[in-house]
DNA sequence: GCCAAAATGATTGACGTCTATCAATTCCAT
DNA sequence: ATGGAATTGATAGACGTCAATCATTTTGGC
């Protein structure tokens, strides 16, 4: 009735506990045919390594690293935080983090990072994946160190990482169409994508989305040429300003990358009228919190960053303890509006539950005398 | 540099071994001042017992209970499906599953089921609750014998739960009345709330949620009065049909309950018409997917079930292995569309992931000569 | 059939906690 | 002071795995 030890499987398997263990620890020096039985008898115990136990005897620590693009944008500063956060619990959990830096969308540092990291291999690593060859193979080396790797935010599909950590940001962009055209109502608009950078997968994806749905559904809205910002709030201040400058009739604003402070700038001209666009962001960060609130705008679609980190520290976790991979779904984005805004995320006091269960509850055994 | 054991703690009190152990598990017959001192020196030295060692002592096994509403709501069938496809996998963590059937809507028969539970008590359980004396004090019982409890879907903020897991209803409803408002643009109506019950505390606070923001909001759309409608399907498709008979102008329709089965086959009658009424739903069924991909229903809103299970699961095993308590956030709704709609999540294919971590990677040591 | 190399078996000591038992000490009321 | 009770200490075995060592057997090449 309970579940089978290795000691169990080498019974089964008619070997010797020393060569199933050097099965399944991949020691080698172990024949072929032998090997086999051993694997049989695994398959047909449905033995599962006890990853408590064996933690225990190496009193293992997981190291995991994230790799974190640096900069002030902020939804990766607020990723940094709640990384900070979580780690002294974690340390509780025998388990490490590590944040590495790295460029912005700049593959070349990237890989020199994951190059670095190589050498003394962590557990697991999550990365913010780009599209380039080079930083597929530092991954596919990783990977065949037995490094869990897996992208985070942003995938890289064609690449050998573990899983992808982040939401469908083709979803999403359509999310953000349909709420779009939900708010013209019946009414015909004009519409401005403003994005990062179109070398960014996740941002290509969200606007090809956001494309799709509007001509699809919404031929009465008109899709101005898209902004490239990289990300920076200061040019996409500047951008903005000079089309309402220039009269031009804008009546919804898509923001599927960072810099929204620059955007909440240009849109102060709006403040008291009605004339304002439609304004649809993703991320939720304090400035976009505060336009939320002040009625700037509409709607924040967030990856909630919070369950990426979650998820992503538990797969790679999994991946490390050898378990049957569980599949991993997408991280489904929180739509927000002024009226469902969460908890800022670091306001998590651990006292603040009121409970504190670090002694033993008075179970069968009684408690004083 | 490595964490404390308690032996450390032990050797700090300038006590025994087992004079410690008897302190950090209850044991009683331990003199005060004593227990003092283990209890100083746990603090000073951060000492956190090692739950994978204790476990392992005792070939411990995790019995949790979920106590669901039977009946052909949808979504508590899900509920139970999602149960039923984790429960192999938690098996391999050491975790037994078991579902309790109970009434729905029936605080005596929640107690009933809640005392014979109490006679072999397992090591946590989750249920939907009923805001009732009678539940609160059968709760506080079990808390008191040792077991976590925690309220799933619907809190009892006055009882002595852990922990609620599930969605801020209030919030829900909000963000339901911001929607509908979106989709009334600027034009007037007139909206009609379907609910289950009024003594369901998740459906009062949905309803009072989005009264608020439309009264504060949106002025120009005239609530009318709300329907009870049990959750079955057939009586909400008999209140739905005569009110379209009789002729009333409806603009939008806010389902905050269940047994929107019925609330579909009411709306056929507009299929193809552009009359038909806004209409926001709760929980992602069978049925609701279908009606928002053949664009019978625009918006639902689903409180996942999937991770307020897992989010349920956590939190029991948290306060069994009497670890500090981690701040449990309330569950972040998906908003979904035709757009966004997620994968089923019983097309959980284990193997689907096409990777299998079962045997050692070519770490360090390496693999055959 | 011999030798080296490869494969296999047997065993042991961690890891940190829990449970249990028994011996030794202290405390307190009389 | 004495006896009984309460408290404290010492210790050992179990849990399942990993890492390591050493002894033994089998294999393959010649």
């Amino acid at each position: 009735m309970k579940a089978p030890t290795l000691a169990d499987v080498a019974r089964r398997a008619g070997v010797s506990y020393a060569t199933a263990d050097r099965v399944v620890n991949a020691r080698g020096g172990v024949a072929d045919a032998r090997a086999d039985r051993v694997r049989q008898a695994i398959a047909d115990l449905g033995y599962v390594r006890n990853v408590a136990a064996a933690n225990l005897s190496q009193g293992r620590v997981y190291r995991f690293v994230f790799v974190i693009p640096t900069g002030t944008n902020a939804f990766f500063l607020h990723l940094r935080m709640i990384l900070g956060a979580v780690a002294p619990r974690l340390r509780l959990e025998r388990t490490e983090l590590r944040i590495e830096d790295v460029a912005a969308f700049d593959a070349p540092s990237l890989v020199a990072v994951l190059r670095a990291l190589a050498l003394s291999p962590p557990d697991g690593i999550a990365l913010v994946g780009i599209d380039s060859p080079e930083v597929a193979a530092a991954v596919a080396d990783l990977t065949a160190a037995g490094v869990a790797v897996v992208t985070l935010v942003s995938d890289m599909p064609d690449s050998a990482r573990h899983a992808y950590v982040g939401i469908d940001n083709c979803s999403a962009g359509r999310t953000a169409a349909r709420l779009m055209g939900l708010a013209h109502a019946r009414g015909p608009g004009r519409v401005l994508p403003v994005l990062g950078s179109l070398s960014a997968r996740d941002h290509r994806e969200r606007l090809a989305g956001f494309r799709a749905i509007l001509a699809q559904d919404f031929p009465q809205i008109a899709l101005l040429p898209e902004f490239e910002g990289r990300d920076r709030a200061e040019l996409v201040e500047q951008a903005v300003e000079r089309l309402f400058d220039r009269g031009e009739a804008i009546s919804g604003i898509y923001s599927l990358g960072a810099g929204n402070s620059g955007l909440a700038r240009a849109l102060a001209r709006f403040e008291g009228t009605d004339r304002r666009p439609v304004v649809i962001v993703h991320e939720l960060t304090p400035r976009t919190r505060e336009a939320l609130g002040s009625g700037n705008f509409d709607v924040v679609i967030d990856q909630r960053p919070g369950a990426e980190i979650a998820l992503a520290l538990a797969t790679m976790r999994q991946i490390s303890d050898r378990l049957p991979a569980a599949p991993i779904r997408p991280i489904i984005p929180a739509i927000i509006f002024q009226d469902n805004m969460p908890e800022p995320e670091d306001s998590a006091l651990p006292e603040a539950a009121g409970l504190d269960h670090t002694t033993a509850p008075p179970g069968r055994q009684g408690g004083l005398t």
